[in-house]
DNA sequence: GTGATTCTGTGACATTGATCACAGCTGGTT
DNA sequence: AACCAGCTGTGATCAATGTCACAGAATCAC
C-alpha cells in the first residue's frame, strides 16, 4: 500500500486531485511507535502533525495527582497534532501508542503551507474540528447527566465508532482496551467497569469473548445510551 | 457605534482590510433578543451565522428528561452558529438569550463565501475553534476528575473569562447568573452550588454582593482550581 | 405597599459509586 | 511446565453529593 493511498482515506485530504496528493505525501515521513509509548507530551510545544497509518492511540491529560482521562482514542486514517499548530498554545494533551502504530508526520511549516495553498484542506479541517467539537459536547453531557451505566455505555460506543467493525447490525471491537482505560474514558473507577460490563452481558446487550467485545445491536444500544 | 466596530474585535475578523471588513458588514443583519429567548433549537439546520455585539447568551443540551448543561456562555463579539454551517449537521446546541442581546448574522452562503474568499478568516477560525476545542477538553478534565468544589469554582473561572472585568488582579461578574445555571455549568446541583459559594466566601476567595461576585486573586483563583 | 413569583439557604436523608482488599485468571517468558 | 506480571471479579465499607422539604430573601407587577 502507498502513501497516498493511506492518505486518501484521511478526512481532509479526501478533495484533493492525485497530483496535490503525491505532492504532500511527498514531504511525509513515517515513524514507527511500540504499544504505550509516549508520542506527544502535554504542555511541549507542537512542531508536527500527524496522520495513523496503523494501529491505535489514546489522548490523554494527566491531573497534578497522576490520574489519566482518555479524551478520544483515534485509530487508522485518524489524524492528531493540528491544535497547537493552529493556536500557538502549547499541546494540550498527551498521546500513547494504545498498540503498535505507524504514523506519517508532515512538519509545522509543511502543514500551514498545506493550508494556505489548498483551501480546501482548510475547509475539510474546519467540518472536522466542528465534529469533535460536537463530540465533546455530547461527553460534556454525558459526564454532567449520566449516572456511571450510561457513561460506560457511551465509552463503549465511542469505542465501537472507532476501532468496531459492523457486520449485521451488530459491532465488534478486538481487543478491547482494558477496563481501566474504559473507565479513564467513562470517568469512573475501574471496578464499576467490570461491574458494569458484566451487567450489560446480563442484559444481552453486549457479549465478551477473550478480548473482543460484540455489541448485538448497535442501533438499539446507541438509541439506549445516546 | 459602527457595524465595523463591532466586526473588528471578532476574533476572525480582526487581520482584515477596513475595505473588506466594510463589505462584510454590509451583508451582516442586526437582530434583538429579549432576556430568556430561544435563539437556536437543537436539532434545527442551522442556516446562520451569529455574532454577538450585546448581551450574554448561554450554550446549553437538554437530556431527555429535560436537564439542562450549560457548555458556555458567550459575550460579546463572541460568535456562534458556525458549527452546523460548517459539517452540515443540524445544531447541536440550543443558544438562549441569557439577557436582552444584539447580535449581527450572516447567511450560510455568505459566511462560506467568506470563507473562501479570504483564507485569513477561514485560518482564524480554526484557531478559534482549536481554542474551543481546549477548553472544552478541560471541562472533559475536570467533569471526570474533579470534586464539587473544583468543578463550581472552574466554572467561575469560565465566568470570569466570559463576562468579568479585571481589575488589580481581581476580577468582577456583575449579574451573576443563577445558581441552578452554575450547577448547569458545573455538572452540580443547585444546592452544592449554595453551599460551596458560601464555603468559598469563608475562605475568603471571593465576595458576594447583590448580584455581583468578586474573585479576590484571580491568578491565585485559577491555579487553584484549574 | 402588597402580594406573587422566583431565587437562595439549610437541615435531614438516601444513594451512588469510589476505595480498599484480595482472590482468581490469563498470557507471556524461561 | 512453572512462574510472574498484569488484568479482572467481587465483597465490604464509607464519604460525597444528589434529592427532598421548607423557610427566608429578593425581585417584580400591579
Amino acid at each position: 500500500m502507498s502513501k497516498t493511498d493511506h492518505l486518501r482515506n484521511v478526512p481532509i485530504f479526501t478533495d484533493l486531485t492525485d497530483s496535490d496528493l503525491t505532492k504532500i505525501a511527498s514531504k511525509m515521513v513515517p515513524r514507527v511507535y511500540e504499544k504505550g509509548q509516549m508520542i506527544l507530551l502535554e504542555e511541549s510545544m507542537g512542531e508536527t502533525f500527524f496522520i495513523i497509518t496503523q494501529g491505535a492511540v489514546k489522548v490523554t491529560r494527566l491531573s497534578a495527582d497522576g490520574r489519566e482521562v482518555i479524551l478520544a482514542i483515534l485509530g487508522e486514517s485518524d489524524f492528531f497534532g493540528e491544535m497547537s499548530l493552529l493556536d500557538g498554545e502549547g499541546r494540550s494533551a498527551n498521546i500513547v501508542a494504545n498498540e503498535d502504530a505507524k504514523v506519517l508526520t508532515l512538519s509545522r511549516n509543511d502543514f500551514l503551507d498545506c493550508l494556505e495553498s489548498y483551501p480546501k484542506i482548510a475547509i475539510a479541517l474546519l467540518e472536522e474540528l466542528a465534529t469533535r467539537l460536537r463530540k465533546s459536547d455530547q461527553q460534556i453531557e454525558s459526564l454532567s447527566l449520566s449516572d456511571s451505566e450510561h457513561r460506560i455505555g457511551i465509552a463503549l460506543i465511542r469505542l465501537a465508532g472507532e476501532l468496531g467493525t459492523i457486520k449485521q447490525g451488530h459491532v465488534t471491537v478486538k481487543n478491547l482496551p482494558y477496563q481501566q482505560d474504559i473507565a479513564n474514558m467513562a470517568g469512573t473507577s475501574r471496578e464499576t467497569v467490570s461491574r458494569t460490563l458484566k451487567l450489560l452481558e446480563d442484559k444481552k446487550l453486549v457479549r465478551r469473548e477473550n478480548r473482543n467485545l460484540t455489541i448485538y445491536n448497535y442501533d438499539a444500544f446507541r438509541q439506549a445510551f445516546a
